[in-house]
DNA sequence: CTCCTATATGAATCGCGGT
DNA sequence: TACCGCGATTCATATAGGA
């Protein structure tokens, strides 16, 4: 499965073993489109964490206390985030996702390191764990936070295909989905969850269609049982997965022997307009469908006139669409494709259908 | 109604001029129960922005949101933390809110200083203001921080009286209120908002219920046009507010005036009403019960494929189910979910039904 | 009075590509 | 790198005004 050869070949739809900093930094720079990263912040963490001399950190030392706890957390955040953010195009993204342990050591290092901060959202639990002893709130939701690789980044996102997912309506920043249980849950051999925090697929569904492309490289760093993976294999996506444990890594593997990619046309997304090839409005005159001459009329009565060069000459303005329809109405801006129509047999229509009518010519014959 | 008299008498129920953390500085150590404090978010806006219809947007672009680095809004924060943990009883809690932009520094520092972190909070706005350009997701929540002085505080936590706020279930960390607007929003003399980020009273009447008892002394360093004094006042505890800008202090003072109890009622509104949970038709392929890629059927045998966005691809058509639906009958609209159907064990059902099972889900745990 | 429509607005880190 | 022109982009409420 993998795609490149020789020294610098990213190793691509394999899970590699080992410590996720170490790894990272045995892959090549600029090679990644996008991280999802669930990292650890439980007691099972302190096997892995040093002090600043490099003295390994015993769990049991009576200098334990919370200030080195912290300490020690912020600089495993801050060394796994660094090398996260080599591996990262300039384009990448990353995605984190904590609890109020560890969120806000994360995203506060995030910031730090120059990622830029894009979102945070909720993953809010429909059905979370409630809180037996009456003491707290019902914790009932996990943060992710969404953030570019730096500031000024042109990340990737699929903005018609979430509004799509929301039934017509822009996405939000708080998501509503269940946790992970029954059939998706991974059992071990005992019939034991195989992992304790293991994510639910439709978590990665919709960070993956938001924010990555099919064939994009999806880097998992704390791998687990794979959801990361296994979503981004369905998906079309290829993955780069890290975990120390062994047994996640069998669990997993396992897994994604198992998954299979959906149909291809079954993946395209509902694309953005940007996409679609600009059609200049010249386009439609030396075409006829529009005659030099003609008048058009905005909605609120406004007219100008089609010249022989795709310009309009409006009330002592002459210009572009988009020019003279921002001057008529003193509006910084203005889209004169939908702003400007024109009549055929009585009716009053939006120039933008002509500019649809050639977008599909050309799609019939491209050039 | 200042209860304390001497040298070390607590100002209460007064608005207090000047700087936070000269003025809580002044105040006698361990003698107030609660903090809320809502401090400037540190947004860092550029350019101006406009709404599709070309009004623009009144940004927060205030002279007290603005430090120039991280470092310095760090040091401010940690100076105000420092200093209101010192006005804190032993047994005392404080509340934080923000927004990405500063609740990750916020909750960091918060640690770092020896607060305990009970819950984050996530208010969840139900008319949050979009995001007018596409380029992300709607920023539809804010953060709150719950924590007590330090590990180990018996803080006071309300738990039946929020359980009865939430209809008898357990609350959650997620509260579904609206933003502050109408009759609620105070105006200046012109009759613009008299303070850019005021917060509703619903918000600030949740979090004292849960986190305090009649008579308690609650302080608000960020005090602005004075919600938090005005809950305060309504629920029979004593506030003290702090507020650098005369012309907030002035709006408050007029407010908290004007306070009577029965205003409690207003308060009791959001929390009840219960719409039927929407459930969009994407979030049955993100959860796994419909494949992309899977055939769907019409009643007269039309077919369309289903796309990991949540649309369809009927014939010559894409769209929303109730599009494609739509445009194979040639009517004018079509609800999709009768219309479309699925094959589970050589069955023919509706896709209704998965809805239904989605909704049944929600409806075991409301909120 | 009701009903309907039009308008206003909210803590916002809100383009992109060609020259 | 900076400038410039095309052209894409909104949801839930509250209020006001007209029918």
């Amino acid at each position: 499965m993998t795609k490149a050869k020789g020294a610098n070949a990213l190793p691509l739809n394999t899970i590699l073993p080992g410590d996720c900093i170490e790894v990272m930094n045995g892959l090549p720079e600029a090679s990644v489109d996008l991280i999802f990263a669930d990292p650890p912040y439980n007691l099972q963490l302190k096997g892995e964490l040093h002090r600043p001399d490099n003295s390994k950190v015993d769990a049991v030392d009576d200098d334990w206390d919370q200030f080195d706890t912290f300490a020690a957390y912020d600089r495993f955040t801050r060394d796994w985030l660094k090398a996260a953010r080599r591996v990262l195009k300039p384009n990448g993204a990353i995605w984190v996702i904590g609890s109020y342990h560890n969120i806000f050591r994360l995203g506060a290092e995030l910031q730090n390191q120059g990622y830029w901060l894009l979102n945070d959202v909720v993953w809010r639990k429909s059905n979370p764990m409630p809180n037996f002893r009456g003491k707290r709130l019902t914790n009932a939701h996990e943060t992710l936070i969404w953030a570019s690789r730096s500031e000024g980044a042109k990340y990737t996102f699929n903005y018609e295909a979430l509004k799509s997912l929301n039934e017509g309506v822009q996405m939000r920043s708080d998501w509503v989905l269940p946790i992970c249980t029954g059939h998706e849950r991974l059992k071990d051999e005992n019939g034991d969850k195989a992992h304790p925090t293991q994510k639910p697929e439709s978590l990665l569904h919709r960070v993956l269609v938001a924010t990555t492309n099919p064939g994009d490289v999806v880097l998992d760093p704390f791998f687990g049982t794979g959801t990361t993976g296994a979503v981004a294999k369905m998906l079309g996506r290829d993955f780069i997965g890290i975990e120390r444990e062994e047994s996640y890594r069998k669990v997993a593997e396992k897994r994604l022997s198992r998954v299979r990619k959906y149909d291809r046309d079954a993946l395209m997304v509902s694309a953005s307009k940007r996409a679609e090839p600009r059609v200049p409005f010249g386009q439609l005159v030396e075409r006829g469908m529009l005659r030099p001459g003609e008048v058009l009329v905005s909605p609120r009565g406004k007219t100008a006139k089609v010249r022989a060069d795709g310009t309009l000459v409006g009330d002592a303005m002459t210009g572009s669409i988009h020019q003279v329809g921002a001057a008529l109405e003193g509006a910084p801006s203005c889209n004169g494709w939908t702003y400007w129509h024109f009549k055929r047999d009585g009716k009053t229509v939006p120039i933008d259908l002509l500019r649809q009518q050639v977008r599909a010519e050309m799609a019939e014959r491209p050039n």
